[in-house]
DNA sequence: TCATCATAGTCATCAATCTGACTACTCATG
DNA sequence: CATGAGTAGTCAGATTGATGACTATGATGA
């Protein structure tokens, strides 16, 4: 019976997920970049919801262009080389609509250092420890960046009143979860050295 | 000049990160499983620091089985279909004990629904809206899983006494941390909700 | 002056991950 | 006795993401 066999999946490439894409679109909400500028975006505010190499992003603009969901405006520029900014088109807010109403697929950390703790057990924690505390003291950095920047969105208005009223407010939201994850990130840090550390001085007795 | 031309990146396939690889070895400490069953595992408790599909696991499981880093036996079922169940060699332990040494990259946060929120006043809230509290009942799910799951491992002990004298506090440690962030997940998403509600009712005015 | 850094970007390729479609057997349910 | 759910696993392929090597130019600094 098998109504079908080996039907070459249909499902076209131009629909499906397509990750950077939409980070893309919704980082250039904010306004005009260049693929260079975008690589430095996704290094502080934008890596609260997506990372990518510069490479990455200049690959996926020439995509959304030639797609025209952005268009490119090159600028020549006297002391530096010439450069491409791009802006969002209205075919590209409306890709980002329709992305915005399509269900989500769960998320979900996914973490070197989580693996090695794992294994904790079985192999020396000594190093662990050390990449505990090195990432502990990461994202201590990434919280008070986190801090700045939030000050910086909402100017001289209090969190609640810019909340209310600001007109741009995705972004903060965005960078209030990143502020949460790097806080709860850094306590858990911190308690699991403790833990690791105790265990260290007690190895052997008992 | 430039000393070296298209030299073919001496890297080797063997060393580099393999990520699900180290996943499936640590996953893989707790005990005998097969495919079938660890891709269960991957599903709860793993979960916190990995995911993966069945197919991923499977091809994971016979790549490691072919590199000496874990060893399978046959166990023939009456009323089941055979299954192979698969356990750390040396080998693997030493893998694993390597990996654990070695620098770890940063973890970041990759969420699609983030970049939604990232974009909320440029395309229409009611949607996200419906995807936050879809996520937050999930994470409020996760959470009560996750604490269920801490009160089994840890047995009768108290979670101090358990930390200080239990034997294997790896995926204990690694669960709270699924804890943490489901719990600052679940009150982001909450809080969100109430920003955009109370927005929406104030749209048009002002 | 020579080296390095910052700007601005391209090309090619590899590795990792995800998806859909299969096989096969058993058990319970209607 | 057909249907669907659960167990156990395989194969092929497409999509995504990461990496290394490269080209240019102007400014900064030892």
């Amino acid at each position: 019976m098998t109504m079908m066999m080996h039907k070459p999946s249909g499902k076209g490439k131009g629909s499906g997920a397509m990750a950077l894409r939409h980070a893309v679109l919704a980082a250039l909400l904010d306004g005009e970049y260049s693929g260079y500028e975008l690589a430095k975006a996704f290094d502080v505010g934008v890596a609260n919801f997506w990372h990518a190499q510069p490479q990455q992003l200049y690959a996926e603009l020439t995509r959304l262009e030639k797609d025209g969901l952005v268009t490119g405006r090159q600028v020549v520029q006297e002391t530096r080389p010439t450069k491409r900014l791009f802006t969002v088109t209205d075919a590209g807010l409306a890709e980002l609509q329709r992305f915005a109403a399509a269900a989500a697929k769960p998320s979900f950390i996914r973490d070197d250092l989580l693996v090695k703790v794992q294994a904790v057990d079985r192999v020396d924690a000594g190093p662990v420890i050390a990449q505990l505390e090195e990432r502990m003291a990461v994202a201590a950095a990434k919280t008070d960046l986190f801090t700045k920047i939030l000050r910086h969105l909402r100017g001289d208005l209090e969190e609640a009143e810019f909340l209310r009223t600001g007109e741009r407010i995705g972004p903060y939201l965005t960078c209030l979860r990143g502020l949460g994850f790097e806080r709860e990130h850094h306590d858990w840090c911190r308690s699991t050295i403790a833990v690791l550390r105790a265990r260290e001085k007690t190895a052997g007795r008992d």
